[in-house]
DNA sequence: CGCCCCCTTGAGCCGTGTCAACTAATGTGG
DNA sequence: CCACATTAGTTGACACGGCTCAAGGGGGCG
């Protein structure tokens, strides 16, 4: 039986429905959180989800020696914190990678309980999908799927599919990735060379989404040399 | 916040209690499965998960290029079908590596969804190392950490910790560790030439699991090119 | 203005994948 | 039971991608 996925969807996990709308403003019994603060902090126990409303959010973990491990990035739509199905203690820590604002699931009723499962899920398989793209595909293609799948996610969201700003620096989305933050670099600089793609830093406008797709749909397969 | 993981535990997924006595008889009313016969099927339905009960299997995922992704090994205690908290549908395949036996478990209750709940959150934790593991640290290492986890695991499980069989072949174990056989092979050799291991493919002996386990734990330094 | 941090660019090295050849183990049919 | 075919595992040679180290811009903030 072979599976057919589509290169790198549901990187974001966005299982609730777009908010696109109340994500403009903030609404007013929602937690903000500024930029470097911390929603969810590792070791620490949780008595309720979250839901992303607004900003964007990163998932980490630290270990002994000092380096840390990027996990994920949350958008609005993300529901956080599958670990109140369980104990309640966090593996990993949460923080604010600009000014965001979440809304705290204060039932964990039927439907909540269905979201996280499927939020574990999702995340699953977002896991194993991000490891056979390590595993198999060279910088331009990791790079690649990751663009075209952020796209994805603003587009859903009602957000231009082709001009967007990331929300993390480079130092992160390399961690996330797999990548040197050199290695990174000079990816987004072939795919700039090849007009791929425009990127000033953060801001970054998709000249031929076609081609991205393509290098990232090349990705599986024994594309690690020839990009 | 630093969180403290022993360098690899959990890969297998035995989540229930060891259930060492009952493994050497196979229990009648159980499903019984030879070698190389699936249990699930990917993108196939599945109405009630199964408890691992002798034997071991290989979880993998085919894509549409033909290579195929090991996901994990699943010996007696794992509990598998966790998408049965779900719609039911399957996104890997499942098949036995030996004559293995598994019960299925037909009541969907309140223990059973926790089971599954908690194997889920496991998984997530386990591809997570996994990740953090092929990303920093080289063969040698990747390699003793699956070995200490097989032991340990082995050690739970009433069997001993310092020889035992493999149930995978090369090709399997290169695939769940994302390494090239030829490579694994090598890694092998190494730690049989620094008198750290026997190694008769299969049949393993550990001679020194102290060294073997400083060399898992060596492993999330950046011990990439010093092993 | 000057400090600091982030990003970029360059040079060199090392680990691992690939290809190829050989051996060992397994299975098959006569 | 042996000869053969087939697959699995090992070993060697080689090339290449990405990491590391080091230095050079560029933008934000005190």
């Amino acid at each position: 039986m072979t599976i057919h996925t589509q290169p790198h969807s549901h990187v974001f996990t966005d299982s609730y429905l777009p908010v696109a709308g109340s994500a403009a403003g903030i609404p007013s019994g929602n937690r903000i959180l500024r930029r470097h603060e911390h929603l969810i902090h590792a070791g620490a126990r949780i008595r309720h989800p979250y839901l992303v409303i607004s900003g964007a959010f990163k998932s980490y973990v630290n270990y002994e020696n000092g380096d840390s491990q990027v996990l994920g990035f949350h958008v609005p739509g993300s529901v956080l914190g599958y670990e109140v199905l369980l104990d309640g203690y966090c593996s990993c820590s949460v923080v604010a990678l600009d000014t965001s604002s979440v809304k705290r699931l204060d039932s964990l009723d039927e439907d909540t309980r269905r979201l996280l499962t499927e939020n574990m899920c999702n995340e699953i398989q977002r896991l194993s999908r991000q490891l056979h793209l390590e595993r198999k595909c060279c910088t331009d293609a990791r790079l690649a799927a990751f663009l075209i799948d952020y796209s994805d996610s603003q587009g859903r969201r009602g957000y231009s599919r082709n001009e967007f700003i990331l929300p993390m620096g480079r130092r992160d989305l390399a961690g996330y990735l797999g990548l040197a933050p050199e290695t990174l670099s000079r990816g987004f600089r072939r795919l700039r060379d090849r007009g791929i793609l425009t990127a000033s830093t953060n801001h970054v406008k998709l000249l031929s989404p076609e081609r991205l797709r393509n290098i990232a749909g090349v990705a599986s397969d024994r594309a690690r040399q020839r990009c």
